[in-house]
RNA sequence: GCGGGAAUAGCUCAGUUGGUAGAGCACAACCUUGCCAAGGUUGGGGUCGCGGGUUCGAGUCCCGUUUCCCGCUCCA
């Protein structure tokens, strides 16, 4: 069977998904609004089924992480010790010649920047530099009803902050001892000057995040070694290809200013997009923790008894983009096949079956003779064990590459051969091939070859 | 945010020098066939992204605006 790679996959991906009710654009009877999107029926099963498998394997299988949900809104103090205050809300300017941006109070910057005497420090010409602008990339809102500029809140920009400032509520609650982290799922939300790329960079975006606190005199180098490689496992295991999966490290001028060491986890997206990241593994020393200790004045100290010794830990943070990996998941499986005497291929999602939002398509290969009542019959069965579809309008094989094209693993058929003996078919989406089983055993079938 | 391009049905697109909207596919119902999307009949669906303007008349011309795409910039 051959497979085929179109170039504009993202631009049918985008077709595909509102077309089957995986993601629409926002507000869209209203013009849209920029770069935000909704979840349709099938992309909310989608999205659950890939945070249900990340909460899975970094908390419930693992008793050296802990869940948290800590809220949007924090205290404004959070985010000016974490550095988000300061580094979105400098003035800049941009040279409309040479398109390069500074700080308004550049002391490099001669003349006034938006006046024809402004001169641009880059290409030195004068009266290209815009008016200083306030490039905040926080969401800001007011707590309390009233717009008071005393009471200004941010939405999160990131979720690693709620987990810093419950660093020592999770740990008491839970007596945790150091090597331990902290685990949670949830919205942030970033004012990008470039978004875009469908749900690849959006203004309120999901992250799953993970902070592991370790000992910064002790082996935390090899915890990072560690996360790093777990967290590539867990790419690998959702079938994405693993030749589209490669690290990429943070030179030193690209670090973030709390990190020490970082290594990207990207993906290839194939077509102009290339290789993007979709995940973070970042060395952040002591920074968050610090910050905390200062602008808080609370210790946030832990406390090693065996060792009589106490120190703010190291973390290890793991931050993958729920959004961008969904995206990652839906490209990697988007194929379209030649099929072998057919003029016309078929479109299919093979995604890794424990993502996939339907898990089992039922048909009564025809509208009578007792088949659709079987069929009915087994769909309200498996329905108990698994998200199914029923169908039974059109052909068959429309039916089949129906469910192709939203990724169900499974067709299950009712023919004249099950009404007399019970039997059914079940066809792998992947291979085309059926075979014949006892309805009865249906639940047990396809649960061994539904993992997770 | 800056430059360039685009916007007509769920999707892909037609729409002539301005004369109050079409096709294919998809979708729904019924009939028929019966194991890999292509039978028949019928039907639903668009104030042509939005707002102004010119005109007797605007999908078509002009202005503004929003959204998307490409490039730049940015990306804690």
């Amino acid at each position: 069977m051959a497979t085929s790679t179109h170039p504009d996959v993202m631009e049918r991906l985008v077709s595909l998904a509102k077309r089957r009710g995986f993601i629409f654009q926002s507000s869209e009877i209203y013009g849209g609004t920029g770069s935000v999107w909704d979840y349709g029926p099938l992309g909310v099963e989608l999205k659950r089924n890939l945070k249900d498998r990340w909460w899975h394997s970094m908390v419930r299988a693992r008793d050296d992480v802990e869940g948290l949900d800590a809220a949007i809104l924090m205290h404004p103090r959070v985010w000016e010790a974490s550095g988000h205050v300061a580094g979105f809300t400098d003035p800049l300017v941009d040279c409309r010649n040479c398109k390069k941006r500074f700080r308004a109070d550049d002391q490099k910057i001669k003349g006034t920047p938006g006046t024809p005497e402004g001169q641009c420090p880059a290409c030195g010409m004068k009266g290209t530099l815009s008016e200083p602008r306030l490039f905040n990339l926080m969401f800001r809102t007011f707590m309390g009803p009233v717009e008071d500029t005393a009471a200004v809140v941010y939405l999160r920009p990131e979720t690693a902050q709620g987990i810093y400032v419950n660093f020592l509520n999770v740990q008491q609650s839970t007596r945790q001892k150091i090597p331990f982290g902290i685990a949670q799922i949830g919205k942030a939300f970033r004012n990008e000057i470039t978004p875009g790329n469908f749900i690849f960079r959006t203004r309120e975006f999901e992250q799953m995040e993970m902070q592991f606190f370790v000992d910064p005199q002790g082996d935390h180098m090899q915890w990072f070694e560690y996360w790093k490689e777990e967290r590539m496992a867990w790419h690998r295991a959702l079938g994405l290809e693993e030749s589209r999966l490669m690290f990429h490290q943070h030179e030193p001028h690209e670090l973030a200013h709390y990190a020490r060491t970082a290594f990207d986890i990207q993906f290839d997206f194939g077509g102009s997009l290339g290789f993007q990241e979709i995940e973070g593994v970042h060395h952040r020393g002591d920074f968050d923790l610090t910050q905390h200790q200062e602008y808080s004045s609370k210790k946030l100290e832990y406390f090693d008894q065996p060792a009589n010794r106490r120190y703010v830990p190291y973390v290890v943070e793991t931050s993958v983009g729920a959004d961008r990996t969904l995206l990652a998941v839906l490209v990697n499986a988007y194929r379209e096949e030649a099929v072998p005497g057919e003029a016309e291929g078929r479109t299919v999602l093979a995604l890794d079956p424990s993502l996939a939002p339907v898990k089992a398509g039922i048909f009564p290969l025809v509208k009578k003779d007792g088949m659709p009542e079987m069929a009915q019959r087994i769909a309200r069965d498996l329905r108990a064990h698994f998200p199914v579809f029923y169908d039974e309008s059109g052909a068959i094989g429309r039916r089949y590459r129906r469910q192709d094209e939203i990724g169900t693993p499974f067709g299950i058929t009712i023919d004249g051969e099950s009404t007399a003996d019970g039997t059914v078919t079940v066809r792998d989406r992947d291979t085309l091939m059926q075979e014949r089983i006892h309805a009865d055993r249906l639940v047990d079938h396809l649960r061994q070859r539904l993992p997770g």
